[in-house]
RNA sequence: UGGGGCGUCGCCAAGUGGUAAGGCACCGGUUUUUGGUACCGGCAUUCGCAGGUUCGAAUCCUGCCGCCCCAG
């Protein structure tokens, strides 16, 4: 299997940098890369202090993984550095993942992770390196248009990244390189088999990768020892039904953790308020949204068409929306859309940019049902 | 200490002689490079306690305990 990576020198001139995160996906792009006769160098950030997460499996970017980087590396013969990133990690990512939270909002580290270290601080000592493009393991398309290249959903759509990529700048698409995005997971397992490599049956990530089992409140509380506070939980009508142990523990739409019983149907959280640190729940009726206001936009695309999709969480169907630039608006009542969280905002299969959530507007009709 | 009502899983609650519905909560799993959602599965050998009647009781009888309401 050959992979483009749409440059416009011979490869045998070309060098390649690619971001191997220690799993199958970018071990394969690297075995992709070193095969097309480029000159391949492969780095590995180390993100966060390792000590904890050495073999816990689904991490990455840490002690086991970076080893397993290592070893491909050898395996391929190409050249392979680690670089101490931890500091600029917990700065652009980790703190502010716990500041989110501590503001009510529910953040998603893996696009800070993409935007900042791995896209700007990466890219920039790929650069540095001299390199003519860096490649990486996401699942998503470099897309070559009339006006430039363009960010699309990758060929297999359960294994589609676009969601996490909304934020990648022109200037950083011009850059990267995605040799995955046409292929199904199961050919990416298939070829790090067929190499040998030690990675073949590494399970994929999961998770949050600085996150150990899924306790990421510890990890805030940790972080910002403050965050712990205890308050209300109150119906719509402010009519308090219990108490909880931290905004942290929440996000709109969640159902579970709120251990209140006796309910006729289901209760979930509708809005935080980390003022009066109260959480606010209702039924699922009160969840509907018919719009988001967005903060912190990219666009890659050029005229805003009719026609448009927009996915509020990684693994939703995209939704129709109209977006005026600002904000997006949904054609039938969205739910559980969490302030915090990313509206990325699609062509057919193709990334025209998004957003964060600041604030949502509830449907109407829907509450009053409610 | 007169009258009335009630006591079934953590919560709500069906069941009034035939061998414990359901919902919520909780737990586990599946899905998933965020959080969450959704889906699947689990969850009272026992009906406040103690006796009795009956082939058989959560359901009938007796006593006790506890709670609520109305009267003092």
């Amino acid at each position: 299997m050959q992979a483009d990576f749409q440059l416009k020198k011979p490869l045998s001139e070309a060098r390649i940098v690619v971001a191997m995160s220690g799993g199958v996906d970018s071990s394969v792009v690297a075995a992709l890369a070193a095969r097309s006769g480029a000159e391949v160098i492969g780095v590995t950030l180390q993100l966060y202090d390792y000590g904890a997460t050495v073999q816990r499996t689904g991490s990455c970017c840490a002690g086991q993984d970076i080893y397993d980087a290592r070893t491909v590396a050898d395996r391929l013969g190409i050249a392979h550095y680690v670089f101490d990133y931890e500091s600029r990690f917990r700065d652009s990512v980790i703190d502010r993942f716990a500041d989110e939270y501590m503001k009510g909002r529910t953040p998603i580290p893996c696009i800070s992770c993409n935007q900042g270290v791995k896209f700007t601080d990466l890219l920039s000592l790929a650069r540095d390196l001299g390199a003519d493009c860096l490649a990486t393991g996401h699942y998503v398309r470099r897309v070559v248009g009339p006006n430039g290249p363009e960010l699309h959903r990758a060929a297999d759509p359960a294994r589609d990244q676009s969601y996490f990529l909304f934020a990648t700048t022109p200037e950083q698409l011009d850059f990267l390189r995605f040799p995955l995005g046409d292929m199904p997971k199961s050919a990416v397992r298939e070829i790090a088999k067929e190499l040998a490599l030690a990675v073949a049956d590494k399970p994929d990530s999961q998770d949050i990768c600085f996150v150990p089992n899924g306790d990421y409140a510890s990890v805030v509380k940790k972080v910002r020892p403050a965050a712990a506070q205890p308050g209300e939980i109150v119906d719509l009508s402010g009519r308090v039904l219990g108490r909880h142990k931290g905004l942290i523990h929440f996000t709109v739409g969640q159902r579970r953790g709120l251990e209140i019983g006796g309910q006729p149907e289901p209760l979930y959280v509708v809005r935080l308020e980390p003022q009066s640190r109260r959480v606010v729940v209702g039924p699922k009726a009160a969840l509907a949204v018919e719009a988001a206001h967005l903060g912190g936009i990219n666009w890659l695309g050029e005229a805003q068409r009719e026609g448009l999709t927009a996915k509020v969480r990684s693994m939703a169907k995209p939704a129709l929306v109209r977006f005026d630039g600002r904000s997006i608006r949904f054609a039938q009542p969205e739910y559980g859309v969490a302030p915090g969280q990313a509206a990325v905002i699609y062509d057919g299969d193709r990334v025209l940019g998004g957003g964060w959530i600041e604030e949502t507007v509830p449907a109407e009709k829907a509450l009053q049902a409610a």
